[in-house]
DNA sequence: GCCAACGTTGGC
DNA sequence: GCCAACGTTGGC
């Protein structure tokens, strides 16, 4: 799951009282689609994309699956979608907790010279999307390089 | 700041 | 339903 830290940071995860916030603002299908088939204890890489050094900086879990995301219906929020109506909600959040931050990040060009990773939709080439599948084997591989 | 690669929108 | 125009993402 990406983000960009000067908008939400893995510390500004860990630094919330509950550790936990929920995920809002994914404005793209696929990604949403993704989330919707999330499950309760399930967990996931923390991605900061668009800095300095981009790349999975730690881990959360997932302790509330989807559920629509309110700032949707709310005309204030720079996430606002007319489009998304509380009996026809169109996004989704789930809720996310803390679990790790690694000692030092794990670079994009690091993931992108191993091997077992070239298939990760991550490193697909034009890759946009916010939130995508990781495998277990892909999982397993990123964590050896901590 | 540039730009490639997308997704979305809207006219037809 | 096609497709050009436009906006956005995100690495570099």
């Amino acid at each position: 799951m990406k983000s960009e830290p000067n908008t939400f940071s893995i510390d500004h995860l860990q630094a919330l009282p509950k550790q936990t916030d929920q995920w809002e603002g994914v404005r793209n299908y696929q990604a949403r689609n993704f989330m919707r088939k999330m499950a309760l204890g399930d967990q996931a890489f923390f991605y900061h994309s668009s800095c300095e050094i981009p790349g999975i900086v730690g881990i959360m879990e997932i302790v509330e699956t989807a559920y629509p995301d309110m700032t949707a219906f709310n005309p204030d929020s720079p996430y606002y979608d007319p489009k998304s109506t509380n009996e026809n909600p169109r996004w989704y959040v789930v809720k996310v907790h803390f679990l790790k931050k690694f000692k030092t990040i794990i670079p994009l060009s690091k993931l992108k010279t191993q091997a077992p990773l070239q298939e990760m939709q991550l490193l697909k080439p034009g890759n946009r999307l916010s939130i995508m599948p990781v495998s277990t084997q892909e999982w397993q591989c990123i964590l050896s390089l901590k």
